[in-house]
DNA sequence: TCTGGGGTCCTAGGACCC
DNA sequence: TCTGGGGTCCTAGGACCC
């Protein structure tokens, strides 16, 4: 808690569909929805167009569908959004070096530390608080100007009051919470405003007929913590009275490395399981040893028909990174689980976490590389559904899911190429342009770039060699 | 309409040790 | 013969966040 609002929180404004807004220019001022596609998918973010239809994150896509049939659906580009993603965090590394990143839009930031840090704490209190307003609006101007994107930010005493603050700037806004007027701010704020008060918190207040953050205020500690445990209890208790003394810390190391799949069509086949056990083992494991890093406790989980979830674990006597290992303990464990009725998930994680010191470094680094790409072409095969949400044919095949084909004047096999919605591609004739759609044996392709109008549309066979994946393009011209 | 993927933190019970 | 308390580790599940 400080006197001066010196902590930001930044968060993108719809950042996966405002890039692919600022990428796709026939898609600006129109709805737009980045997720999953498949049967199964659900909506990573939608553009403010796309929210006035009701539609929201983390709802399904085929909800989505119903309520925006009209918008352009998209998956998402991680790479291109990394990348902006380290553009805005560098821009805040210039404000302060504690910069905490919380996820690929969002971060804290303590301007404290920064090199503005001694003008903030030797001015009067009313020039302190102005200096902050200038740097913030500054900081979203350059943000704008340098990627085309728009964010809000929120600047505070606390982290809490810092992330309330721009949660309240959406879209496009800054607000800054004046230090003593936290509880004037969050009393009349229902209780699902506080971090980590989510559906259960808010219904076993509601139960006890707290509604508002004032009335949970004046609750006695030892009653919240009686309604909702020890730990909970009392962090809640603190922020509804607008406390919060937690320091701004910069990167903490992963504690854990997990990748799961949901599958189209559940999986009752107990050899197609264990297979897809051992890619995902695969999987794990490379991140696993890009990340330089090895594990003690591997974790299985298992999504069932019914959505009911289990997890089994097994702690080894040492860390490894060893895939045959990992695969064996994965599969011990799937043996405990009762695998009838079909499977709708699977899961591998590796836990407690140690350095994992290999002296061949130049092994790790070409490991790192083959995981990127083995990744990317994993994401392309996992999300094999044309533009009618389709799955491919070969989703339901076990075994990999693209058959190798030899094409004409290359001897190395090539994967059968799967073009997704919202993919970069370029075409030998037309140039830079991006996938709208695929199936039945056509894709189409609108040739734009972040730097055009609005482009044309084209339609070639799936297999056109003249068309390629291609990079993503940065928002603004170097 | 039907529920992703990658994480973090907390709780609670049992085993085991002192 | 009956009865301890505390600490740590492991496992499973749940809530929550983006």
């Amino acid at each position: 808690m400080r006197s001066l609002p010196s902590i930001l929180h930044l968060d993108m404004d719809a950042f996966f569909a405002s890039v692919e807004q600022a990428a796709k220019p026939s898609l600006r001022g129109k709805p737009v929805i980045v997720g999953g596609l498949g049967l199964r998918g659900v909506v990573s973010t939608c553009s403010y167009e796309a929210r006035v239809f009701g539609v929201r994150s983390a709802m399904a896509t085929a909800v989505a569908r119903r309520l925006c049939p009209n918008a352009a659906y998209l998956w998402p580009r991680f790479a291109a959004y990394r990348e902006i993603s380290e553009q805005v965090m560098a821009m805040l590394r210039e404000l302060s070096p504690l910069v905490e990143q919380l996820s690929v839009d969002e971060a804290y930031v303590d301007l404290e530390a920064g090199p503005y840090g001694p003008a903030l704490t030797g001015a009067a209190p009313a020039e302190g608080v102005e200096l902050v307003r200038a740097l913030a609006e500054d900081l979203r101007a350059d943000i704008e100007e340098r990627t085309g994107l728009t964010a809000s930010v929120g600047a505070a005493g606390s982290k809490l009051m810092a992330k309330i603050g721009s949660e309240q700037a959406k879209p496009n806004g800054l607000v800054l919470v004046t230090p003593g007027q936290e509880r004037a701010v969050l009393g009349p704020m229902p209780v699902r405003a506080l971090p980590g008060v989510g559906p259960a918190t808010e219904q076993a207040l509601r139960r006890a007929g707290l509604l508002t953050v004032a009335e949970v205020a004046e609750q006695p500690e030892e009653e919240l913590v009686r309604l909702l445990g020890r730990a909970h209890g009392s962090g809640i208790s603190l922020m509804a009275r607008g406390l919060d003394g937690r320091e701004v810390v910069p990167d903490r190391d992963a504690k854990s490395v997990s990748v799961e799949d949901t599958y189209e069509v559940d999986l009752v086949d107990r050899d197609r399981i264990m297979y897809e056990l051992d890619e995902l083992t695969r999987r794990c494991v490379r991140r696993l040893r890009a990340a330089g890093r090895s594990g003690r406790t591997v974790v299985l989980k298992v999504r069932r028909f019914d959505f009911s979830t289990l997890t089994r674990s097994e702690t080894l006597r040492g860390p490894t990174d060893d895939e045959r290992v990992i695969a064996a303990t994965a599969r011990r464990l799937a043996a405990q689980v009762n695998l009838t009725g079909g499977i709708r998930l699977l899961g591998v994680g590796v836990s407690q976490l140690a350095e994992y010191t290999q002296e061949d470094l130049f092994a790790q680094a070409a490991e790192a590389e083959e995981a990127e790409a083995a990744e990317a072409a994993q994401a392309a095969q996992a999300a094999g559904a044309d533009e009618r949400g389709e799955p491919a044919a070969e989703q339901a095949q076990p075994g990999p899911a693209a058959e190798p084909v030899v094409t004409a004047g290359a001897r190395q096999p090539v994967r059968a190429r799967i073009w997704l919605p919202g993919q970069d591609v370029t075409h030998e004739e037309f140039g830079p342009g991006w996938v709208q759609g695929s199936g039945v044996g056509r894709v189409t392709v609108r040739f734009e770039t972040p730097y055009s109008g609005p482009g044309r549309v084209r339609t070639f066979a799936v297999d056109d060699p003249a068309l390629a994946p291609a990079d993503p393009l940065p928002l603004k011209e170097a």
